[in-house]
DNA sequence: CATGATAGTCAAGTATCTTGACTAATCGGT
DNA sequence: ACCGATTAGTCAAGATACTTGACTATCATG
């Protein structure tokens, strides 16, 4: 990402990143799948309000509550993200091959899918 | 590792020492594994040494390296390290089944060892 | 409506990592 | 044997990421 000229791109923020939904978040939800506190979060969010990746809008059911959700400008980069996650797969899978590399995927799904009260 | 007693547990030294070997490694060695400056895993085992974790002695082959190997307070910590790794790697082994954690070991192996050249 | 829980913020401190500048020892070619 | 380039490590200063503590505002419940 860095290459590919975004600067602001971080691992910290690119954990963050991955639990904010295409839809928007809740900052409360972001708290509650990070593993770290809830401070934490909040800072990471304002680097990223403040590099206009983010925005920060009240959430109608809960006026305590704010849904974090992607600027614009924040879905581009996402699409460039999105990219290069597949090409960093493509490695991967080459060098798995195709089979062992849908097993990898699959397993590691089980391994960490929060095992859910049965219906 | 923190819930046994060992306060100066972190990720970062947790990371650091999963590439010490046993029988000691050199600082050069592990700036080279580790994906970070030389400066910062200077600072890091300036850390552990503080704790009496780890110790530096001179390289007898090169004056200018310094071999980081385990005091024997460190080799304490480390092996409940590995009872407290045993025990995350069964909890994993239970979720997914002896056969699909063997394979998943498998496959994570080939992923991550280094492409040789072929002899 | 009082009480407690939840969502978020502000402030200050620690840990981790970075770049830049430096010393000392080794290596390679002459 | 010597000189320049490389390698191993250190010192210092600053940025980023994370922590705990204290606080406000809103919501949920009896």
């Amino acid at each position: 990402m860095r290459e590919a000229g975004h600067d602001w791109f971080t691992d910290a923020r690119a954990n963050l990143l991955g639990h904010v939904a295409r839809s928007g978040t809740p900052q409360s939800v972001l708290i509650a799948r990070m593993a770290i506190s809830k401070q934490a979060v909040q800072q990471l969010i304002d680097g990223l309000v403040a590099q206009r990746i983010l925005e920060r809008v009240p959430d109608p059911a809960d006026s305590r509550s704010r849904i974090v959700r992607y600027t614009p400008n924040g879905k581009e980069a996402m699409q460039d993200a999105d990219r290069i996650k597949r090409l960093i797969e493509d490695e991967y899978r080459e060098r798995l091959g195709d089979e062992a590399f849908a097993t990898l995927v699959a397993i590691l799904r089980t391994a960490t899918t929060e095992p859910e009260s049965s219906p």
